[in-house]
DNA sequence: CATGAATGAGGATTCATTCAT
DNA sequence: AATGAATGAATCCTCATTCAT
């Protein structure tokens, strides 16, 4: 008498792939276009799901927005505990660390947009997760560790803080990527192209050993 | 009898001053939320006008857009230009250089969000305008000629372009002010605090002046 | 206690119902004012929707422009197929269809309307349709299976085409219904008074057959 | 002392000049894209003015509307007037007429369109131009004279009323213009297309005649 | 878990028209 | 006779979000 003898379930999926599918798709719709670009529509077309989903799981766009800031993040720090800085020597680890840097922005541009984006709403978001906030005053200590033997052995300079080695290391790495489009296109280079590259990553390492070797 | 005593409000009946006030107008609120986050509405109150005027003088919501880029991207450029460089041996060039784009982007930080805005639109409009192509080939043959007469001097490597030492000193001048709030809200302290500046500013030079004397 | 006695008067909740109850506002909307003098807003008035339930189902104003065209179309060829002219001696066949085509426009001036509208478009938005594309080829069929009985049985002459014929009677059916207000106006009589209807519906049958039987 | 020892004068042409272009501007825009689809922008762009210059001799948009009505009506009444039917036999005059009206129809399709837009607007604006009025009582008169010519010659019968003889003939040359696109589109043959013409024009004097003749 | 229907507030843009010179 | 500046009221459309089932 019931018209369907088995219920609809057109897509019965488990919570976890539909979970997963949408912050995969909103990660590259937010990176794509910006918080205020995105759109709750594309980000569960591309995710092939409902909107209603994205609600069901994230609460609100800025819920999800929040959720794949989370995930991105995470992402860089556990690479970067990957790369077993304590057991180098102090100028191979910073090598090793500025390498890593460079080679990560640049493989993960979507990455860096999500940051400057984040930056362009005063990070508001990332202010209201605790998840992030813990996650990321690790490579201060990292650095830290590396600078503190450097300096013991006295190949670094004994006034170089943690903070301003990192500073001065991911902002090269960063820029070149965030700010790739407007430096392509006003001065009819792109700054990542191969050419350029290899050139760079050595400048970078260079001129972050030569910071800390003066004096 | 009841005739107003003072002229009225609006219709002001001076043109220049309607668009300066529109573009003054839409240079805060574009740098403040983005091209998306921006409203016409916002921007013709603060200017004191309608939107229609907005429409009247600047077509679109992103022909203002554009021609806020564009003078944005004038103002450093003049700015730039006015540092009489050519006169200063080569290192103090650089040196000079290197300062007045710390103080610049520091001193301008909606310049900075503007560009940065630009880019997660893949710096589309400021390749429709002519304008700032060609404003922008300067900096690089100003670079160039201070870089020639170091090295014909000796005290720069050979091996150094124009385009590198852009990069070098620009990367960390921006990103600091850039990614002024996710740096600040992570690490717990803001990147451009008083306690920070100087260090830095030393830093850059530092590093700069290292690499290029490298060799 | 406080609540409301009789369901709330919007949220209808009945997809079919609403769909309908635009459509039929548009209908009257469109063939009042045209597509460029028809509202958006006062078709969601009308309907007793929202203007956004307009968007939720046609899309766009264009979208449901062309659904109204679909379904004003598809009322006259449904129409049409139930004469049953198959079964009638040809001229007679030709009389009915005549006074159809005759009846029918003067029954429905907002399709009349609707069709000049379309014109004025230059049928843009029918050319998109499949749906009126298919149904309009049957009416041409029609009246050639029609004539060629007619020829075959010697009353009708033989190069006479279906679309020649098609022409002449819906010329002038169409005509004192779309032509009212100017004809009216400038003849100060109204084509479509009871004292000309009759004798003119009188005079289509007669010019019609007049010129199949010449020769 | 002043700036211009001439006068600016940029476009110094003569009003009437000015009017005349305007009015043909307008001609063609509103009857490209109906009255409510026409731009008073564009009219003046194409017209080689300002807007302003059509405030000033137009008063509105609507005023200028009703003139080019008013001019587009004159056309035709001016060329039926110079066509001598009264010199000819009543079959060759309703011959002669019938043709100049499928001739004219069809050189004038602006004409056939605006005619169209005119009573989509429910014929308002002819209604309140007593120009209009008053030019075309003629053709009923002179469509009267010749049927009583024909009736006295005992070659037309009695029972035709001039009103439905101009029906009759006009219908048919202006549904082909007017309507040409959906029948184009729907038929998929042009309805002007050089195969149909002469035989559409053909017929169109057949079947008058036929029904003048009847009885 | 899942879904189609519904919604309100806002957002960019356009248009005919008038003012002041 | 002519003009650039200014204007207000609409107009179409979009967006994130919630309801009812």
């Amino acid at each position: 008498m019931n018209e369907a003898p088995f219920p609809p379930a057109r897509r019965a999926r488990d919570p976890a792939a539909t979970q997963r599918s949408i912050l995969d798709a909103a990660f590259i719709e937010f990176s794509d276009n910006g918080l205020d670009g995105a759109r709750v529509d594309a980000i569960a077309a591309r995710a092939g799901t409902t909107v209603r989903m994205i609600y069901y799981y994230f609460a609100s766009k800025d819920g999800l927005y929040r959720a794949v800031l989370e995930h991105a993040y995470a992402g860089i720090r556990t690479a970067e505990r990957a790369l077993g800085l304590e057991a180098l020597p102090p100028e191979d680890a910073i090598r090793r660390l500025a390498e890593f840097v460079f080679d990560y922005e640049e493989a993960n541009p979507r990455f860096v947009r999500l940051v400057s984006i984040e930056n362009i709403h005063r990070a508001a978001h990332i202010a209201r997760s605790e998840t992030i906030q813990g996650l990321n005053a690790t490579v201060i200590s990292t650095i830290g560790a590396i600078l503190a033997r450097g300096q013991d052995a006295g190949v670094f300079r004994r006034d170089a803080e943690p903070i301003d080695v990192h500073l001065l290391m991911t902002a090269f790495c960063f820029f070149r990527v965030s700010n790739r489009h407007t430096l392509g296109t006003i001065f009819g280079q792109d700054p990542l192209s191969p050419a350029l590259r290899g050139r760079h990553r050595g400048m970078l390492v260079e001129s972050v050993l030569a910071f800390l070797r003066a004096r």
